[in-house]
DNA sequence: TCGTGTAGTTGCATTATAAAACCAGATGCT
DNA sequence: AGCATCTGGTTTTATAATGCAACTACACGA
């Protein structure tokens, strides 16, 4: 893909974070990380993907604050990758990639799970997305708006 | 990329979102699509992508069943993508994208525009995930079960 | 009918990805 | 200690996805 047409200092966040977890493979790194999944060798029989590969995906991870290399946990001397709160943020993205998947494929018998309430065990609800006075909103309820000026905040301390 | 290891049939729901939607450009051009763009050159020129990968694309979107072709609408004779349902369904993924960049963007003054409630045009709330009793969830109250058997339907028309 | 714009298609260059082989250090067994 | 094995990668080589640029076909307007 000559040069893939780097995403990054895209004004749109969608766009933003595409650059950041939009690949073939991260996402999946991260769903796996988020279900408690920590070792290289953990990650590369879960996904099945090349060993070079994940070793540049993890690589990418922990430099872009998504996950985070912790030294050891089970005794052995070895690494483990861990999602930072940056990663666990991610969750709400899995969930809609979920539930689009649950709502719209094909062949919905394919799918081997559903996300439930631990309490109850009950699946969830689909996401929701409200007003700050907390009506539910549907798409066309909302409308983009350029983003206001940063509001000078007085003595920043450097950046 | 060798074969780039398709995701088709997997029996996770997030890898098969991914593998429909889950390239590089296919979200973009379902974001722009829901905000209203239509023609091959509105795309081409919002995005900047080149026009081969532009034109695989959107045949790929239109065979998933998450954009269709409509005959003209502004007169010429030329064709346009118009989301289908299962395309206003991303809406969700859109949101949880551009939230996550909202949050944990290292450069969050790039970011140009915010999501708005119509009405007020004040900033939307954070997606929430609601068990079925109404109860916010965070991650840790979620967890994941085999999807329970197809409940036999009686009569199914074939498949 | 000539020029211009739209919507692609085609050909070629480049690079990200993949599969497989290789390897160093840690671990485990005896 | 000695040897095999496991873990977590790196290297090598190939191939397919991407991109750029040039080309085509058709519609439209003057």
């Amino acid at each position: 893909m000559v040069k893939r047409t780097s995403l990054e200092g895209a004004e749109c966040p969608i766009a933003r974070s595409l650059d950041a977890i939009g690949d073939w493979w991260s996402l999946l790194i991260i769903r796996d990380a988020l279900l408690g999944r920590r070792r290289f060798g953990e990650f590369q029989k879960s996904l099945g993907l090349a060993k070079n590969i994940l070793t540049v995906r993890l690589r990418t991870l922990v430099d872009k604050g998504i996950l985070k290399t912790a030294p050891a946990s089970d005794g052995s001397a070895y690494q483990e990758y861990v999602p930072t709160p940056k990663g666990r943020g991610v969750f709400p993205i899995l969930v809609a990639l979920r539930q689009w998947s649950e709502e719209f494929d094909r062949h919905p018998e394919q799918i081997a799970t559903i996300l439930v309430d631990r309490d109850s065990g009950r699946p969830v609800r689909k996401l929701e997305l409200y007003s700050q006075e907390g009506r539910l909103l549907i798409p066309a309820n909302t409308t983009l708006k350029p983003r206001p000026r940063p509001a000078k905040r007085r003595r920043i301390v450097s950046a």
